[in-house]
DNA sequence: ACAATAGTGTCTGTGAGACAGTATCCC
DNA sequence: GGGATACTGTCTCACAGACACTATTGT
C-alpha cells in the first residue's frame, strides 16, 4: 500500500467530431517516429500523458492536448470513459481516459483544419476511419461515434457541430450526418422549437429560394429531449 | 516524453448499491488509520490503486477491490466516469476510475451484509449519506446516484437488484425505491412485459393475498425501453 | 412561370399517466 | 364476507412519423 508501488501509465484520449460537406470527421494524429522508425499502424488518436506539473486536473489536460494536437476549442467536451489493462500498451499497464470532442463549423464550412504538424481529419464511415489505428483506438473510436450517435437520439448533441449562426434546416442535416439516415422535417422542428434549444435571430440566409431564418443556441449545456427520436427497435 | 516521467497515482472506486426494505443502501469503507491516527472524516468509498502486477485490466481491478472490501459479487457493474487532479488527494495528483456496481438482494432480503471488517451498508439520502466522506468521495457518490437514477427512467438497471426470483410488484417497488417517487402499476407492467425483459416462471409467491407470478431476468445486460417514465419535465 | 428550399397543417400511431374495476388468495 | 395484494381495461395526452400542402425567394 506504499505509494510508490509502480504505477500504471496515466493519459488522455480524445476523441474530436467535425463536419464537413455530407460526412462527419475525426481528428487523427500521426504517430511521432520514435528512434526513426516508422510504426506499422502510423495513425493514432490525438493522446498525451497527464502532466502532474502542469495539468491542475483531467479537464484541462484534454484542453492541453487537443489544443496541442489541433489548435482548436472544443464547443463542447464530456468524458467518454476510461480503458486501462496491462496489454494495452507496449511500454506497460497503461490506463487512458477518453474524451469526446465536438468542434464547431468555421464560418466557410471548411474542416477545421489544423496549422499542426502530423494532424489530420479523417471521415467516420460506420464506426470507424477507412484506416487502421494502433493500440485499441480502433475500439475507443468506435465507443466514441456510438455514444455520439446514441446521446444524438435524445439530446441537443449535433448542435455544436455547427458554427454559432445556423438554420434550421443546418441543424437537421447535422443530425441526419450523425445519425445515418433521414429525419422527417416537420417533427424535427417541432421538436427542436418547443425545446427551448434555440433563440431566433432576426437575420436570414439569402440564397436562390426562400431565405431560411437564423437561430443560435440559447444554452451552453446541451438539452435533453422528453422522447428519442427513433424508438430503439 | 520519457516513460519516467512522474504519474498520477492511479485506483479505482466502487459505488456499490443494494436494496434492503424500503431503502436504497450504498456500501463505505473504513479509513484505516495509518499510523494510528484517526482520519476525521473515517467513511469513504471502497477504493483500491490499480495493481500492475495482479490486475489484467481495470474490470477485474473494481472485480478484485469489491471483494475484498465486501466479499460479494457485483450482479452488475458499469463504468461511471472517472476523477483526476492534483488537488483530490493529499498525497498527490491522483486519478480514479468510478465503477457503479449492483448488487443482488439475497434470499431473506437481509442487506448483503459483509463478513469484511470496515466496511458497512449506508442508507442514501437524497443524493448522499448522512455522514461525511473524505476526498472528493461525496460528488463521486451523487454522481453514481444520478446515473442509477437517471438511467433508471429507461432501463431496465433496478432489476439488478433484486434477487434472481421476483414478482412483478418486488419490480416496481425497486423503481419506486430507487426513483423516490411512486410509479403506475398498470403502465408499469405493460412496460416490463412488451419489452423483452423477463421471463414468466411456473411458480408463485404465496402470501395472505392473491399469489403473485415469479419470473427471472431474460438478459445478462440491461434494457433499453423505447421511451423514458417520466419525461424530464 | 419555375425551381428550390423554407416552413406549416393534419392525420396516425405508440406508449405513458390516471384510475377504476376485477381476480384470487388467506383468514 | 373482508382484507389484501395481483392483475386488467379504458380513456386521455404528448409527441414522433408520414406526407401533403403553402410560402418566399432568385432566375
Amino acid at each position: 500500500m506504499a505509494s510508490d508501488d509502480p504505477r500504471p501509465l496515466s493519459s488522455v484520449t480524445v476523441v474530436a467530431f467535425a463536419l464537413h460537406e455530407t460526412q462527419l470527421w475525426v481528428l487523427l494524429a500521426e504517430t511521432g517516429d520514435d528512434a526513426g522508425k516508422p510504426a506499422s499502424k502510423p495513425w493514432r488518436l490525438p493522446e498525451g500523458p497527464v502532466d502532474v506539473e502542469r495539468d491542475r486536473d483531467l479537464l484541462s489536460c484534454v484542453r492541453r492536448v487537443l489544443k496541442e494536437k489541433s489548435g482548436l476549442p472544443a464547443a463542447y467536451l464530456e468524458q467518454l470513459a476510461s480503458w486501462g489493462s496491462a496489454a494495452r500498451d507496449p511500454r506497460g499497464w497503461a490506463a487512458t481516459h477518453t474524451y469526446v470532442a465536438m468542434i464547431s463549423a468555421k464560418s466557410d464550412a471548411l474542416p477545421s483544419v489544423s496549422a499542426v504538424a502530423g494532424a489530420e481529419w479523417s471521415a467516420v464511415v460506420g464506426d470507424g476511419v477507412d484506416r487502421q489505428l494502433s493500440l485499441d483506438h480502433e475500439e475507443i473510436l468506435a465507443a466514441a461515434v456510438n455514444r455520439l450517435r446514441s446521446k444524438s437520439e435524445y439530446t441537443s448533441l449535433p448542435s455544436y457541430l455547427l458554427s454559432a449562426e445556423f438554420t434550421l434546416s443546418d441543424l437537421q442535416r447535422a443530425y441526419e450526418i450523425v445519425l445515418g439516415r433521414n429525419v422527417e422535417k416537420s417533427a424535427f422542428r417541432t421538436r427542436i422549437l418547443s425545446a427551448d434549444l434555440v433563440v431566433p435571430l432576426d437575420r436570414f440566409r439569402e440564397a436562390a429560394n426562400r431565405p431560411a431564418r437564423l437561430y443560435r443556441l440559447r444554452h451552453r449545456q446541451p438539452v435533453y429531449f422528453p422522447r428519442p427520436l427513433q424508438p430503439k427497435e
